[in-house]
DNA sequence: CTGAAAGCGCTTACAG
DNA sequence: CTGAAAGCGCTTACAG
């Protein structure tokens, strides 16, 4: 068998009964490093119990497609992984419901009657502020925290829960993100802090939508003669590589992905091969906000 | 049709006869953002052609099975991209060739009888150190430009023919790789800034194995109070967004990802469905420096 | 012009 | 215990 190069069809094998051993994987359009760093984990534990990750990136409009596509593979189930318009997803889901395939959507909150596995990001924000809290903070800035996804709206609750439970109004956490065009992160972040230097009362700790933006106004920051965290505190999300660029280094909100794609490759592998559940899992899982040196007490 | 939901099973299309429209795509284990890009380019021009692109990630020793599975899959055609064991894939590439499936090698230089398509990298450090002795440096600095890899062995070939053209030694690049250890990209372009920094007769200009190493060199430059580009040159490789992270911007090499990407779509499907051809393709990929802040004329 | 059969590559269950 | 047949889901080529 070795020696004549003898390789099954495995196209006849499915056709004969066998599961394709397949899941299918549908990451946002925009691979962002923690997407790919999501895939790549997921892809690991999926290898490890022998099935195969058929892995499909997501471009405006081609999700009708590329779920056809993975029911015309007979995949034994499906995973989502980012933004995604649940304009555009519910009747995706649906249609895989019908089919009897089971699929979870990973870090898109928001979705009801859906297996989901998700980052708790109002916890998050609200760890964050009860550190900056603890450091005599009472002025935020939020750079970058703005949009329509569910991801920040969620974030932002988290931070109006916890400015609410110390008494303050939700005037505490400042943005300045309607006033500029957000191009690269960045660059954004710089422009953002140049902005909130101009201000007359200006916040002592900013948030960050991501590393990078952080990263971008710390330095802008550092360049205009503030110290930080003598000066300003600075806090970024998702706790890339980044973080240690930066002197000092940046404190950051870990998304735990690996626990993540651990709960979405059990919570799918567990479906696999079964009926649907009627009522579908959820997942939260609770972020980790590691503390690095950008963070210190108010002046 | 539409209506009752039905989806022909694609397994029983291609076992009539039907191709597979399948390319297997391998990648090295070490997801960088440069193979990430590559990976999403390539999977954009094979969608553009109604074509699949079947991932994997390669793990150590996983090849031989990597390619029986796309073998079982009938694909049409494999693409390795990245650094590959020349002893491993070598095996993996005649078993391709003994099924008759067509396959290219991306950026894995120095392979022989293969389909390739690879940077310049010889061309693209002749490029920078041509840039370089136009400001009138003369002395080099490596920074983390060693190991075993054939791309590397091609960059600093590139660094050599320039310095022999000048009429220079290898002897005025120096590397101080092999009294540290390599972690993390950035602190070990910090590390290895602050050894140049007390040899006495100091280079002028540092040459990075990529972007991050040269961030971390050259912030590190900055906090010893060094000014760049007035006091040292610094220069990136991959063009990352990172280089737009530092004061002045990062030069750097661009991998012209994009052409490289394109001529490997190109080549894969031209052969998919074909005999192999007797000699193989080889695109060699014109690198482009690219200019910003971070080099300066030698004082 | 419509409809049943052959066959793609396999394995399992059955007949000899 | 060995070997031929049935059948998975399709399409194409052929018979009625």
């Amino acid at each position: 068998m070795e020696e004549t190069g003898f390789t099954p069809n495995a196209h006849a094998l499915h056709l004969r009964g066998k599961p394709t051993a397949t899941i299918g994987v549908c990451v946002e359009n925009f691979l962002t490093p923690t997407a790919v760093h999501k895939l790549s984990v997921l892809q690991d534990l999926l290898h490890a119990k022998d099935y195969t990750a058929l892995i499909e990136v997501h471009r405006p409009g081609s999700s009708r497609r590329v779920v056809q596509h993975f029911l015309s593979l007979r995949v034994d189930g499906v995973v989502f992984i980012g933004h995604f318009d649940p304009q555009d997803l519910g009747p995706r889901l649906a249609e895989l419901s019908r089919h009897g395939v089971p699929h979870v959507v990973v870090d898109n909150p928001g979705l009801k009657k859906t297996n989901l596995v998700t980052l708790d990001r109002v916890r998050a924000m609200e760890q964050v502020m009860e550190h900056l809290f603890g450091l005599g903070h009472r002025r935020f800035g939020l750079l970058g925290i703005s949009g329509p996804f569910q991801t920040v709206v969620d974030r932002l609750r988290g931070v109006e829960n916890a400015l609410k439970r110390k008494g303050l109004g939700i005037a505490a956490a400042v943005s300045l993100d309607d006033r500029h065009a957000r191009h690269e992160h960045f660059s954004y972040g710089s422009t953002l802090a140049r902005a909130f230097l101009e201000l007359k009362r200006r916040p002592t700790a900013y948030l960050a939508i991501n590393d990078e933006t952080a990263v971008g106004a710390l330095l802008e920051f550092q360049s205009q003669g503030l110290r930080v965290p003598q000066d300003v505190s600075v806090v970024g999300f998702n706790n890339q590589n980044v973080c240690l660029m930066t002197r000092p280094l940046l404190s950051s909100v870990d998304q735990q992905i690996e626990k993540t794609m651990e709960a979405t490759a059990a919570l799918i592998l567990n479906q696999a091969g079964h009926a649907l559940p009627a009522t579908p899992v959820v997942r939260m899982i609770e972020p980790n906000l590691v503390l690095r040196g950008s963070t210190g007490p108010v002046r």
